[in-house]
Order: structure tokens, then C-alpha cells, then sequence
DNA sequence: CACCTGCCTTGACCCAGATCAACACGACGG
DNA sequence: CCGTCGTGTTGATCTGGGTCAAGGCAGGTG
């Protein structure tokens, strides 16, 4: 009746639900999928659903008229889409790998949220979350060097693989870059360049190894960590 | 029995509340004054209240080892402050004006919510509402010149003084900014220097004027909406 | 009154990161 | 096999905003 190995269920909207619920929100759920490079939303754009993602990488961004733009959002697996209660996109999102997405139609999704307090609850809980994340940033943006900001973009993605793998970020680990050099510089507000100078800087100093393009070792997790311009490694997981 | 002047009614928590609901509010309710540049909290204190401003204006702060001081959150009346179901502060608070807090013990508040759906419902709608300024803060710290910064800024201002006395923004208008020089630069990811100097074109420019140092005056508000970057305009009052 | 002290402004100079330009390296289609 | 297109790297140069330093201007305070 319910799909175990949709990520919804343990960390998204219905970590609690049981019995009815469940197969009300089963009911109510299908998948989508979009390539990588696909637009999913338009901002303006009306959004009949929301989703949480299921498997791949999407991203929230905001653009100006004459097309600087800057990320403001990274969706992993497991992470929300949409804003319950409101229908209208208010930033593009966009696949930037193969994205599958587990989708709610918002009516009959506000519904349950309004009748299910601890839908309600997960989702509050969610929102806040992503406002501690996007203040984090917002400190990244505004007053961090371009190293800084490229050490903390590793160092965020390293935790964000460890948590999918359920084990502490530390010592030697390995992860892979899921964006392009240009939606990095989107999302560090910095240019192309300067991301691939300062990543080739981290590489010469030994911060970081790379094998190709996309995949990094960190010899020590610890050490990249310095670099981040962070005093409190922390256990920040999302 | 309930004070019909506390902002709280109106936007924040309760909008919806009655009878019996509204008066626990109220029997849980106090009031607290801090004196202009007076710390509110500290991030990593234990917080055990939420509030709602009722006059004056504080700041939330993330600061780094060495000093560098980014503002991620500017509180004017009727705004929220706290993590319902945190009981640590993850940033500082202080106040920047004289500031008088409405305050709800968090144990209680923190049941109340989850027992009131549109309780949980409001705070929801303000979490997402925070979440856009948000992104729409990490937009102009990342990718917008330091005139736009200070164009969005003093804009962003006058749509919220509009906001309190019902009113559309436009046309001529009046507005006092509520930060000093080196608020509006933590604000806004600048020094202190570049700030002062972007007023003083967008005034030699004929955007704004000012009388004293905090008064501005905008002869024509979508003038300064122009140079602040922004494509639409918007009615976006929060 | 003179003297701070806190805020703000202005000028001179510098540098981190943007811009402009060239090129490297697959992957892909013909 | 050769173009070419998308992505990434590297170099040369420029510039917006940071840094350092010198005042200005209230508002207190003795």
C-alpha cells in the first residue's frame, strides 16, 4: 500500500503519519521527472503541487533583469519543494542532475495539512530549518572571501552526503560536486573564474584533491573546515 | 482582559483567536523593555520565551571569529522573534532602538501550538514569509552593486513604514531610517565607508534627500525602485 | 565653557575579485 | 576523421569597494 523507499516518509512531510494518512497522502502522490538542465518552475509560473525530491539535485534561483543571478535554494534528496498555501512560484527551480519528484497536489494537500496538526508541525519545522540554512548563507554571501566561500560550499555538501549516509562528517571522505562550475559561482555569488581559481588554489594548497572534475577527497575534513571561515564546525547536518 | 493595542493580535501569533485561546495567550503574555544597543540575547543562550516586537527595532546577528559581522534578520514591530520549539538562540538579537518585546513563556506557547492548528498555521505563513525576505536578501547580498544595496535598502524600508500606516508605497514620501551607518553596512554586506558614500551620490543624484543623518525623503519612490535593481517592483510588503 | 566620545563623511590608495580573452578537453554528430 | 559545443582552466588587466587616515558635527559631562 505505501512505498517504504520514498524518502517522504522519513523525512519530509509524514515521518509520523500512520494508517489513514498514510494512504491518503498515498493516494493523493505521483512522480515526476525532469533531466538535468530541465526547467521545473517558472518563477510566476502557477504550481499546482508541492513535491519533496526524491532522487537528484535542484536549485532555487533568482534573477535579475539583466541576468545576474544568484541561487537560493539547493534541493537534495529529501528536501521540500513548494510553498504550501501559496500557488505561485516565486523563484525558478530547475533539474541540474536527473531530478525524480514525489508530488502532493496542493489542494488536497493544504487540506490534510489543515486537518493533520503534525503535518502541519514537520512542515513548520522544515521552513525553519531552511531559514537557519539561508541566514548561514546570507552570512557566506555578504562576508566571506572567495576561498572562504568555496571551502564552506564543500564543506556543506560533505555534510549534507555524510547525513544521506548517516555517518559523521570527518577525517578522510570522499563526495562529488552535483553542480556545474557555473551554478557554484550562482550559488557563492562569485563568476565562473573565480570558482575554478580558488579551487585549483584549495587543490595546490592539499585542502582538497579532485579526481576529474566533479569528484573531491578531502584528506582531512577538519582542515577544509578552517578554511570555511566557520568557528563552530558544528553538527549542523541540513 | 486582553490588551487591544498589542500588535500581537493583529499579525503575529493570535489574528485568529478567540475566547478562551486568547485569554491563555494572555495569562502567559509579558512584556519586556531593552534600551537602544542593548543585547536581547546571545546566540547559544537558552531562550525560553518567543516574542512579538511592539516597538522598536532589533537585529539578528551571526558574527565570525574575527569580527566580521553580518546582520541576517531586521525585526520591526509586529515581527516574530524566537524558534518555536528551540530553546537555544542560534543568533544574536539586539536591540537597535528602544525596544519593548511582547513575550509568551515557551513551555506553554509551545503547547498552545500544538494545539491551536491556525496557531501553528500563522507561524507556518510567517516562517515562509521570513524565508522569502530571506532569498530575497541573499539576492542583493550576493549579486547586486553597492548603490542597488542601498537603493533596495532604503526601499525595502519605506514599503514596511508604508506597510504600518496602510498605505501603498509611491509617489513622494517620508521615512526615517531605523540603523545606524554600521547597521545598514552589516545589512547590507558593506563597510561603514562605502555606505556613507553610496547615500551621499543616490542624494547628489537627486534619489533621495535627507534632513539629519536618519530622515529621508524620496521624491519619487519608483525612481529609487529604479536604481535599486529590482525588476518588479512588486507590493511584496513584508 | 572646553573636552570628550560616538557617529558620520570624505579623501587617497590598494587589492580581491570581476572582466576580457585565449585555450584545453571530452563528448557528440556527421 | 574532423568540426563544434559545452564545460573548465589560466593569464592579463581593470575596477568597485575595502582599508587607512583625517576631520566634522552633535550631544554629554565635568
Amino acid at each position: 500500500m505505501h512505498c517504504e523507499d520514498c524518502p517522504i516518509r522519513y523525512r519530509a512531510v509524514c515521518a509520523q503519519c500512520e494508517g489513514d494518512e498514510l494512504a491518503t497522502l498515498e493516494q493523493m502522490k505521483f512522480y515526476r521527472s525532469y533531466q538535468a538542465g530541465q526547467p521545473i518552475i517558472w518563477e510566476g509560473d502557477r504550481m499546482d503541487f508541492v513535491a519533496s525530491v526524491v532522487t537528484g539535485v535542484a536549485t532555487l534561483t533568482h534573477t535579475l533583469e539583466d541576468g545576474r543571478t544568484q541561487m537560493v535554494g539547493l534541493l537534495l534528496p529529501s528536501d521540500f519543494l513548494g510553498r504550501p498555501g501559496r500557488d505561485q512560484a516565486a523563484y525558478n527551480a530547475t533539474a541540474t542532475t536527473d531530478v525524480v519528484l514525489c508530488c502532493f497536489r496542493r489542494k488536497p494537500f493544504d487540506q490534510m495539512m489543515r486537518q493533520t496538526p503534525h503535518v502541519a508541525h514537520r512542515l513548520l519545522e522544515m521552513t525553519l530549518d531552511e531559514l537557519d540554512a539561508a541566514r548561514e548563507w546570507m552570512l557566506l554571501l555578504g562576508r566571506k572571501t572567495a576561498r572562504e566561500k568555496i571551502a564552506s560550499f564543500i564543506a556543506i555538501i560533505a555534510r549534507r552526503q555524510a547525513a544521506l549516509h548517516k555517518r559523521r562528517p570527518g577525517g578522510r571522505m570522499q563526495l562529488d560536486l552535483p553542480l556545474t562550475r557555473e551554478a557554484m559561482a550562482d550559488y557563492l555569488g562569485l563568476t565562473i573564474e573565480t570558482v575554478s581559481r580558488q579551487i585549483t588554489a584549495l587543490r595546490r594548497d592539499g585542502i582538497i584533491e579532485m579526481v576529474g572534475k566533479r569528484e573531491v577527497t578531502l584528506p582531512d575534513y577538519d582542515r577544509l573546515v578552517e578554511e570555511s571561515g566557520d568557528d563552530s564546525d558544528g553538527g549542523t547536518l541540513s
